[in-house]
DNA sequence: GGCCGATGTTAGCGAGCGTTAACATCGACG
DNA sequence: CGTCGATGTTAACGCTCGCTAACATCGGCC
């Protein structure tokens, strides 16, 4: 993994993961950048080859790690408890990520071209994990059908940044889990 | 309703809604705002005082219309039938004007203060309206737990924008209000 | 016919942007 | 001790931005 190796590396893309959630990428300069990790702007181009590089890095890391954990939980031979699992894992990562939650969702177009594309592949991959679980689940049910409650299912899951609430964190992972397996249970 | 008297302004709005859900608002500049309405950048002047007027504006109206029609619906004496009327109206707006939806959901923070307290403060009226319907639908439960449901179930309907999928309006629509009506169900 | 407000245009401003260049510092190592 | 790569700095570039100024057009109205 890139980001393990260079701590400042690491720094930056951690600061940059909450500036650009809060506001936007085009709403943060790389001075703005820099100030955040006690560098001037210019120094930013030691680590990273430009601003563009610096979200495509966060994103291509943060959708990688879904799909692979999702690859991994979604791989349980009961659909079931699989699917207990991948939500499970997906509500405890929003949850203590809700920047990268946010900047996953809202900024894969100021990626550039070559790497956007890998990008989708990897966020396509992760639903399609879901969406394997969930057939295996219910057989009849359209592949259509069950893609589209997916992604509202991420809709629902993802919700978390906006709602900081008065509820603990387990209390708000129950709660996520609860309504999210009712929630795909009803799909048929 | 301001919007309604000149139709100029309408034009531009609906044009900043669409451009602000795609690039985000800073990522749209006066010069793309005029060209998307056949007009060149600083002819928006003699109909918005400046960039941030037109986003106050939308927000403005949208986040109103969401509580009154949100008031109407709620009002009704059974609370089973609020809820699935206010589930039918935001499902509708939502499937209906995406971009409004999500411009009205991540751009909150580059509406200049005063409009956006209002903003806020009318965002949170329409949340507490769900929120009442849900509590005298379920006497026992916490309202800080209702609240942060209602939350999540926001973030399902309002991933409608993200997954454009196969499915028709109506079957969206109506796989939508299943999943919704039981995430909100699987809250005690 | 002549004024006038509404609604456009082009030209240009000051500021801030992403980025590059040139130079400073400093620990590691022969 | 001297060199060198890594990692900073400040200065400056070309560009775009939001916005204003100055001027053009044109339909409505006394």
């Amino acid at each position: 993994m890139v980001s393990a190796v260079n701590p400042r590396r690491a720094e930056i893309l951690g600061a940059a993961a909450e500036l650009f959630a809060r506001r936007g990428f085009h709403g943060v300069s790389i001075g703005d950048l820099g100030r955040a990790v006690g560098l001037t702007g210019p120094a930013l181009y030691r680590h990273f080859r430009g601003k563009d590089a610096v979200l495509a890095e966060m994103l291509l890391d943060i959708s990688a790690r879904l799909r692979d954990e999702g690859a991994r939980r979604a791989a349980g031979p009961d659909p079931g408890s699989a699917l207990d699992a991948l939500l499970r894992w997906h509500i405890a990562f929003a949850l203590d990520n809700p920047a990268l939650i946010t900047v996953h969702e809202r900024e894969l177009d100021n990626v550039p071209a070559p790497q956007r594309h890998e990008i989708r592949r990897l966020q396509r991959a992760y639903v399609e994990e879901w969406v394997g679980v969930l057939l295996r689940l219910r057989p009849g049910a359209s592949p259509e059908r069950v893609r589209a409650a997916v992604h509202a299912c991420f809709g629902l899951l993802n919700s978390t940044p906006y709602s900081a609430a008065g509820l603990s964190r387990d209390a708000m992972a129950e709660l996520l889990h609860g309504m999210a397996r009712a929630a795909l249970d009803a799909v048929t």
